[in-house]
DNA sequence: AAAGAGTAGGGTAATTGGGGCT
DNA sequence: TCTGTCCCAATTACCCTACTCT
């Protein structure tokens, strides 16, 4: 897999949680775990399996000393 | 350079304490205590218990000559 | 439709960071 | 003052299984 800029909608695509667990170096498992927890946003796939993350909302947490991401936005619930 | 492969979002994988540890040759602890005093920048996990670090800032403070390395955002994307 | 790959959930042990002390 | 080690609580990692997605 390469470097899909953008999906079809024009946006980015959306990163799985193995991606976003390497960017923070950690386990795949703790990413689901702050989706969960709702410490981070996460997008689930209409089967309500998946989780999805948006890269703003990653690079939001990797631009925050507290990792403290503003959750602009209550989760889907 | 590129021996170490990009995260999903382009950036270098983050830094484990241990990790910059060994290239200090210091004790973990020291290195969360430098984080902890600001004295370099870290980016806590949202669980809130982990400290990762910036491959960046790490060069930056080895190139150094004081280990001063700014605390300013150095990565602006 | 079937098979394979990938991911979430549960449970438990290990690791990490905070505070205190040397 | 700064660093390393001890104890403790919370988070994280690794095991296996079940279900979804391609």
């Amino acid at each position: 897999m390469s470097i899909m800029p953008l999906s079809p909608l024009g946006e980015e695509r959306l990163l799985t949680s193995e991606e976003v667990a390497t960017v923070f170096h950690v386990d795949p498992k703790t990413i689901t775990r702050w989706a969960a927890a709702g410490l981070i946003r996460a997008i689930r796939t209409p089967g309500g399996r998946l989780f999805r993350y948006r890269p703003a909302d990653i690079r939001a947490i990797l631009s925050s000393p507290d990792g403290q991401a503003e959750v602009v936005e209550a989760v889907s619930a």
